[in-house]
DNA sequence: GTTCTAGACCGACAGTCGGTCTGTTACGAG
DNA sequence: CTCGTAACAGACCGACTGTCGGTCTAGAAC
């Protein structure tokens, strides 16, 4: 073993920090949250945290990944089994939906990932999970839907914006001015039945 | 004149100071635009900013009110005289669209304001402009693509995500590797179609 | 015309934060 | 045992946001 306990301890520190940032950024959001604080939550010196991410962005991006990656994972799961490509595409929107309704979705993942990475950056880091899922799934699903194959990009976009706006109109609701679970569910079951008749 | 010259000195600095966040919040974005930079470039003082406004929020929140009060006027122009609510729904879409390429729209409404202002907030904002009017106009349609009233408000929020989408993607596309304008404009009309059929 | 008021404006200052830099420690290779 | 290096420590720096006491001047009051 060229390295072990030192890299073990290595690692073992980068997910403290990325544990602990992802908590933090969740509840206050980017800006609001300090380095400073971090650190103080974590234990770890300001030269650990900065061995390993050369800045607050890279954190972020790190928390991120962590996110992407967990959702991802979930929304696999809610799909695995279904052989229609439709219902998978189904049910993986309606998986991502509930999904994107949690605080740490909602705050790192919708809002302020765009703002910090900037859009492009963000695109590219979903495109590599979740995205990426939907996107082979809407393909799966083209034929079915009479769907151009030039338009398959454009619509795997247009399908992810608008179940993320749909998880944040349900995240507004819990206020009671919003949109009820049920009927988010059932716009997701609407919007996917006219953007794939047949 | 209760008040007259003061009055209007006092509004001429404070819209001085919004066109001038305004630039540098689209040029920059809001993190690495400093309140500085704006004094330095406006040539007025820190007291006076913080006279007009409480915060760098809410000079933020007023360069978007400023924005979206421009599109959203740019927006009715490219509508007016339109009989069919399908017809001018998309109309209004494609100049949105189109309004939504520019690096000032762009960055300050659709990128920043999320992260900077809430969700929630922002949409609150949105609502008494531009989102305003493509909910009415969404109302005007629903008969005519079938649409349950009920699903009305969803539907008026995918759609405005929807070419949100669209319009950053055809902002990404100017490096290559995206969308062109003819493509966007192209895929805007297929979603309206497959939205609002018959 | 003098006085008074209040809103517009000024700029020094405090506190915080992100990031840097110079060490120090200890694991593991040779 | 020695040495190189990854992991870590924490003092320090420049920049930034927001505050606070004070100044100036247009117009009201008389």
């Amino acid at each position: 073993m060229l390295v072990n306990k030192r890299a073990e301890r290595g690692q073992a520190t980068r997910e403290h920090l990325v544990a602990v940032a992802t908590r933090l950024l969740a509840e206050r959001g980017y800006e609001d949250t300090s380095i400073e604080a971090v650190l103080q939550e974590s234990g770890v010196s300001r030269g650990a945290l900065y061995h390993h991410f050369p800045g607050k962005d890279a954190l972020f991006e790190a928390a991120l990944e962590a996110v992407e990656r967990d959702i991802a994972e979930r929304t696999v799961a809610a799909t695995e089994g279904i052989a229609d490509p439709v219902a998978a595409l189904r049910a993986g929107c309606l998986a991502w939906v509930r999904l994107a309704g949690e605080p740490v979705v909602r705050r790192i993942v919708l809002v302020d990932a765009p703002a910090v990475l900037g859009w492009h950056r963000w695109r590219e880091i979903e495109e590599r999970h979740a995205f990426g899922l939907l996107k082979a799934a809407l393909q799966a699903a083209a034929d079915a839907g009479g769907l151009q194959p030039g338009h398959v990009d454009v619509f795997a976009h247009v399908l992810l914006a608008s179940v993320n706006e749909i998880a944040l109109l349900v995240a507004r609701g819990a206020g009671g001015d919003g949109v009820s679970a049920e009927e988010a569910e059932a716009a997701v079951g609407e919007l996917l039945r006219r953007l794939l008749p047949g």
